[in-house]
DNA sequence: TCCGTCTATATCCACCATGGATATAGTAGG
DNA sequence: CCTACTATATCCATGGTGGATATAGACGGA
């Protein structure tokens, strides 16, 4: 369980994203602070699929807001779980 | 700042310890989930000591309760003060 | 229409942190 | 004595990281 690994949970918990918006979604998280270098999303992304912490959907949005390029990934209930275990070692670690 | 780098801030923190009783410590202050290798602590120390966060201590215990082998190190204000950043960090990663 | 910038995915490379193995040797108890 | 544990130090293979590079579609302004 990397951060990046981590960061990226938290980016695709409330809503489906694709790569590009996650790297956004991240930093805008953190104020700026973590900047995810575009091989280390799109690695860590192709191992939480292996690991399905996360899918692919293929629900595309309004043509008008749509981009072809775009991969949209989804959360599963094991990359929730993941999130979650790793949000309450964190905070027993403050403690 | 890594984590190895956070935990060994941690145990340090409340008294000088050598490098062998900061893995011990370390282990025991997560419940044996966190084991440092040999390799993680004496690099992190040597850099840690470098980066001024620790200093050797040259005071040594009662003779009986002493080993010659033994490098004692104290945490240092700049160490401290690393270490409130990052438990802020992280709380904040949390929420 | 052309141009530059941003968006978007993907792969490659050099760097560095990590665990574990290895080396060396002092300590302590049966 | 012998063995297991303590203790420091260095080496190696592995794996995660940022940033560069490649490729190309989208989009607004001149």
């Amino acid at each position: 369980m990397t951060e990046a690994i981590f960061h990226i949970l938290l980016a695709v918990a409330d809503e489906d994203r694709h790569g590009y918006a996650i790297i956004q979604e991240v930093a805008a998280r953190t104020d700026g602070r973590v900047r995810l270098g575009a091989g280390t999303l799109y690695r860590s992304v192709q191992r939480m699929l292996d690991d399905d912490l996360i899918t692919e959907v293929h629900e595309r949005p309004a043509p008008a807001m749509d981009d072809q390029r775009r991969r949209y990934y989804r959360i599963t209930p094991a990359g929730r779980e993941l999130a979650r275990a790793e949000a309450r070692r964190l905070n027993d670690l403050v403690k």
